[in-house]
DNA sequence: CGCAGACAGTCAAACGCTCAACCACTCGGA
DNA sequence: TCCGAGTGGTTGAGCGTTTGACTGTCTGCG
């Protein structure tokens, strides 16, 4: 889902825009490749996950996110920064969560602006039972299929990208 | 947003999954890795296409699946699978298209269940503007950051990953 | 002190996606 | 030829996300 040049629409577009860097074949092939494979790896695991724990992909990495800080408790807008999520976003899903009971809010001791999202017992049981269903079908869709070499290599590019995305967002 | 698993849930969740075979530290960090990177990539270039050019990602695949084709039209079902959409979503997207006059329905003539989707002229000039804009994101955040080795190890990682889960779909 | 501006978070409206029900058409067999 | 199952596609309700406006709080400066 995304994102080729038709060798037509590639001459068109090449003229209006003072000579774009056109793909060639086997950056769209890598591209492509790359592309698909993640949207359907990530349809996959969601797919799972939601499927046999009831909880989402985005539900299940906020719960992660504060089951891994001291106190399980996070600012609201350090969690929706963690999630790589708007606030506006994050704001909604805590209020589901906290409909279910896994997350409850509380007004910051040190600056009243501020909310905390604190982990309920709950919510970590809830994480608990769901960890090792996310944790297999990463393994078997991911790390089964690829050798010791492909998943440095995936560490590698990730990380390289990462710092580029990070560095000039 | 997604997935890690904190040494505590390590702990808990194998007790409770017949053992349970989580990612080590490296695997972990190769996973996050990968995930975040996408994640920013993904919007990031979705965010400069929409900006720029008022069509999101979504768009963009249909317009460029349908202008591959001989006579730039599809089957419903067909552009749906292309695209890696859902029926459903794809006929609402459509009928969003169709509304901007850059997708025309048509009854299908070999069968009258079936409907064809027909990129318009419009529809091509849009594509044919937006097209140097995506590639220059495509380029600049993606290939522009690798080196050729990378991009390599990159298609590598698609083609294996796409071979595992187009198989055992 | 008092106020302007920045900041944290929430909320409402518009939009897109998902799911399941649904309609129309085709095909194969009695 | 007629019926029933299967297929292609659409529709509507419900839900989650986005955007931008808004409230309340904090901070720094005159």
């Amino acid at each position: 889902m995304t994102s080729d040049v038709s060798p037509a629409t590639r001459a068109a577009g090449a003229a209006a825009a003072t000579t774009t860097r056109w793909l060639d074949a086997e950056e769209q092939r890598a591209w492509r490749a790359w592309l698909y494979s993640w949207m359907l790896l990530d349809d996959r695991l969601d797919r799972e996950l939601t499927r046999e724990t009831g909880i989402s992909h985005a539900y299940y990495e906020i719960l992660v996110q504060l089951s891994e800080t001291e106190g399980r408790q996070l600012r609201m807008s350090q969690l929706a920064e963690r999630c790589l999520s708007s606030r506006s976003r994050l704001s909604h899903a805590v209020s589901r969560l906290e409909e279910r009971g896994w997350v409850r809010r509380q007004v910051c001791p040190e600056d009243g602006r501020g909310q905390l999202a604190v982990l309920t017992d709950e919510g970590f049981a809830a994480l608990e039972g769901a960890a090792p269903v996310h944790v297999e079908s990463v393994r078997s869709h991911l790390f089964d299929q690829l050798s010791p070499e492909q998943v440095a290599a995936m560490q590698d590019i990730g990380e390289t990208l990462l710092r580029h995305l990070n560095d000039e967002a």
